[in-house]
DNA sequence: TAGATTGTTAATCGATTAACAATC
DNA sequence: TAGATTGTTAATCGATTAACAATC
């Protein structure tokens, strides 16, 4: 039997259910109807029983599903490991912020170490992680096995950066340079354009 | 007659498009055919066509389109002003990180003010802008007139912070909160969610 | 049993793409 | 004119939603 394959914005969907059901969770819920978890997600309920339908069946008719169990499942589903390491490349103004964020931490991601062209140059206690020279990426991401990297240096350098982690053997870049990558097609990118975003959201400003 | 209403991903593209034309008008290129451009952009071609012709027609058959008419058109068209006003809600390491970055200001947003609860135990010196304590974030926005914020304040504070910046009359967030914004649903409400990224992103890793 | 709510289908809606006539 | 490339339509594809039978 085939398994489905589940759509990009289901994947997005499902994580914040995900996170939902933690909330839930801690408020000492122990079920859930489909209508009251997409209200809290911001979506139908049909949606959300859509999506969830790619991963499996977890709810009980007429009784909703349970919290605890159902957030387990996603997790599996996702097939989502304890502690993902990830290396930050870059760490001008947005990477080395981005480093002392909080959130990725919380939700099971470890930022191993940052890379940067010129490393000397930046200060090394303005830095949670060890910080090196670019020199010695490659090194390290066969070394560690890390299959995410965040990228967040310059345009200009970006595609050529990306060039080397996808030849170290990186799997999925989060790319926050405002670049598109041209990159082989089994190597995921998620673009966060910030730029772009604003962009967007001025667009719908009445003026 | 009407102009047919763009759809959001167009938009987003669309800004993408003038940022690739402002590319090729610095290398000196005077014309530029749909299919080169959406090379650039990492599209399809006759999505590129399509997605112009929500704003108008630009182009000369056989020819192409003239680089430097088509960003201004596109600039024009998404209503784009010289220099858009912005303020920062939360000053914690993600605010006061964005708060450096030098991307926004690029395209052409400034931010004018950043707003924290804890104004007062913040070391003023890291931020390049005012820093100002909430009390007095929405008589600011209505003396700047300003329609946009970035709201990076920590998940507890999201909802009680955006709700006090739509009463102020912010038209636009761009949320970097990792939480679902209930607002009315004429202010537009654009969700960053590091977390979720790193999430979707590692769902595609071969384990 | 009656009420509630899931799982799933089928209908709808919207976005992407191929194709080509128009035309420079 | 011949070649190139747009603007636009119609076909395709995929995602969302309403609806409801299944069933707790």
């Amino acid at each position: 039997m085939f398994k489905e394959e589940i759509p990009q914005k289901s994947i997005y969907r499902i994580s914040l259910y995900a996170r939902c059901l933690e909330r839930l969770h801690y408020n000492k819920h122990e079920m859930v109807s489909s209508s009251a978890l997409a209200t809290a997600a911001g979506v139908k309920p049909s949606q959300l029983r859509r999506d969830l339908a790619y991963l499996g069946t977890f709810g009980t008719r007429g009784r909703g599903y349970p919290v605890e169990a159902l957030r387990q499942a996603i997790h599996e589903g996702l097939g989502r490991a304890k502690l993902q390491p990830v290396i930050m490349v870059g760490a001008g103004n947005l990477g080395s912020a981005l480093l002392r964020y909080d959130g990725f931490k919380k939700e099971g991601y470890e930022i191993l170490a940052a890379f940067d062209a010129k490393a000397a140059e930046i200060g090394v206690n303005d830095i949670p992680v060890p910080l090196h020279s670019t020199d010695v990426m490659a090194a390290f991401i066969k070394e560690h096995k890390v299959a995410l990297a965040i990228l967040c240096v310059p345009g200009e350098q970006a595609q050529q950066v990306a060039n080397g982690l996808v030849n170290a053997g990186i799997q999925g870049v989060l790319n926050f340079s405002p670049v598109v990558l041209k990159v082989p097609q089994e190597i995921t990118v998620n673009n966060v354009d910030l730029a772009l975003e604003l962009e967007h959201l001025n667009y719908f400003v009445r003026k």
